[in-house]
DNA sequence: CCTGCTACCTGATGGC
DNA sequence: TGCCATCAGGTAGCAG
């Protein structure tokens, strides 16, 4: 489910919840989610350890221990629940145990996959990830010369997780259809003017949308919550046939690489 | 190198 | 009600 926005802010919740405290136990229940590794690596790797850090890389999370570390991507369903007093219940792929509670890794498709690796960089996705959107290094520049050399449409260009880290469908939808762009514009078409736009609206709805994931913070203790109420910052994501809130054409739904993109053709040029 | 396509899984929803 | 098709906030791996 989540793209940059929702995975920062759990990253920034769970961190007050599992820094510094040592992993007692890590109970594999499903092991389909260490593929392909082993269930007995991941136990073996992350029992005893304490978590020095959480961070993000794109839409993984990162736990970093004294040696390697544990890496989650929640995919499409994936969400974390914390127990109190350990009692985990549910339908829980893998359980990291601490002395106040567990953590708990569920995934009911079994897209999602929890790691060990030595360094984050180790993981395949990581290594050739592209700039983080929201960091100083994300500059209208550097998008400029990132559109210049591919020839794909905008929207997948901005799916590309080795171009730009964490967009997902939402928001790449999203970022288009604020800065005025068609989904099918080929990248490398895109003017100066229009990738500068391109570039603030990026930006913009990344920190609109992590703001809302922050207020309020995750509710790990809740399994029923996970990210409702987002809709109310989409502005055409999921509006198929409805009247464009800027233009008041109607929102059309198209494929793109498999996947719906939702856009405005009476003023996304 | 670049790009496009499919597989991977399960559950919810809507039409007939 | 049952059945079938479609859709779902993602990525790895492979073919051309």
């Amino acid at each position: 489910m989540p793209e940059l926005p929702e995975v920062e802010s759990v990253a920034r919740t769970v961190r007050s919840l599992v820094r510094g405290k040592t992993i007692l136990r890590c109970d594999v229940i499903h092991a389909i989610a260490t593929k392909p590794q082993g269930p007995a690596l991941l136990r073996r790797k992350a029992e005893g350890q304490r978590v020095e850090q959480v961070e993000r890389r794109g839409k993984y999370l990162i736990f970093r221990l004294c040696a390697g570390c544990l890496v989650l991507h929640f995919k499409l369903d994936g969400q974390l629940v914390w127990f109190p007093n350990r009692n985990v219940a549910g339908h829980v792929d893998i359980a990291l145990h601490f002395e106040d509670g567990a953590l708990g890794f569920v995934d009911r498709r079994h897209f999602g996959r929890v790691l060990f690796h030595r360094r984050a960089e180790d993981v395949p996705g990581i290594a050739g990830m592209g700039v983080e959107p929201l960091s100083r290094e994300f500059t209208p520049t550097v998008l400029a010369a990132r559109l210049r050399k591919s020839r794909r449409p905008l929207k997948l260009f901005l799916l590309d997780q080795t171009r730009i880290a964490g967009l997902g469908n939402i928001y790449s939808s999203e970022a288009l259809w604020r800065a005025g762009l068609s989904p099918r514009r080929r990248a490398h078409r895109v003017t100066h003017a229009e990738s500068q736009r391109l570039h603030k609206e990026i930006v913009g709805v990344l920190r609109r949308a992590l703001e809302c994931c922050l207020h309020p913070a995750p509710d790990f203790r809740n399994p029923e919550w996970w990210f409702q109420g987002l809709e109310k910052i989409l502005r055409v994501y999921g509006r198929e046939g409805k009247s464009c809130r800027r233009c008041g054409g109607r929102v059309r739904r198209i494929d793109q690489g498999g996947r719906s993109t939702f856009w405005c053709p009476g003023c996304q040029h």
